[in-house]
DNA sequence: CATCTATTTGGCTTTTATGCCAAATATATA
DNA sequence: TATATATTTGGCATAAAAGCCAAATAGATG
């Protein structure tokens, strides 16, 4: 395979990968609505503040997030707007996922 | 958190992480272009194809694939275009993303 | 400066995902 | 019916991800 190819699937996947889990999409979610502190999203996802913070390290690292520190806090914010359009595709795919049953077509 | 909202995650994180994998996004790039059948995904993939295999019935599971039986092959195709907007997405992410140097906004 | 609050990091255990091989299944064709 | 081709499934070993606790760091505030 195309070694070119090969390395650009490998960064969509990492950049997938960030979004593919419960609590970072729920982040994800939130942060579409405005920034938050760790605190905050810590309460939302409601897990240990550490495994969150980690959480918001691979999402940040991955391009999604950005921070800015203000007194204390740690403020995360998205970075694209894109993320919505995302999830309206991850949506649209669970309407015509097949639940068992087999279903047809879609968009 | 709210029981509903944290099962819509979960159903979201479920389809996403159904291409978070570097086979699954090539195969899905492929795909975009017209279906295929199993033998050829696994020379583009360069995997065993039990693997190629597997993964494949991951991305249909998830809603990404259907697939339709001709012959002696199994021919998968993506259930959605929607998946380009996807990759747009993600590429975007990749170029904005911080390369160990911090930089700054996006879209 | 001591202390408090917010967050991150290290370390470790548990869970989940991946990948290959071998075997099973399904279908075409001689 | 025997055989060949295409694909899937089971099983197992290895690798990666997740989550918690405890400790470290960073900055505010008394």
């Amino acid at each position: 395979m195309n070694p070119q190819i090969e390395t650009r699937s490998k960064i969509r996947a990492d950049i997938i990968k960030a979004l593919a889990h419960p609590s970072r999409v729920l982040i994800a979610e939130a942060l579409s609505d405005g920034e938050r502190c760790v605190q905050d999203l810590t309460k939302l996802v409601g897990a240990d503040i550490s495994t969150v913070s980690k959480h918001l390290s691979i999402m940040k690292k991955s391009g999604w997030l950005e921070v800015e520190k203000r007194g204390l806090n740690q403020f995360y914010r998205l970075r694209c707007p894109c993320l919505l359009e995302f999830f309206r595709c991850v949506d649209l795919i669970n309407q015509v996922r097949p639940k068992n049953i087999e279903n047809q077509g879609c968009c």
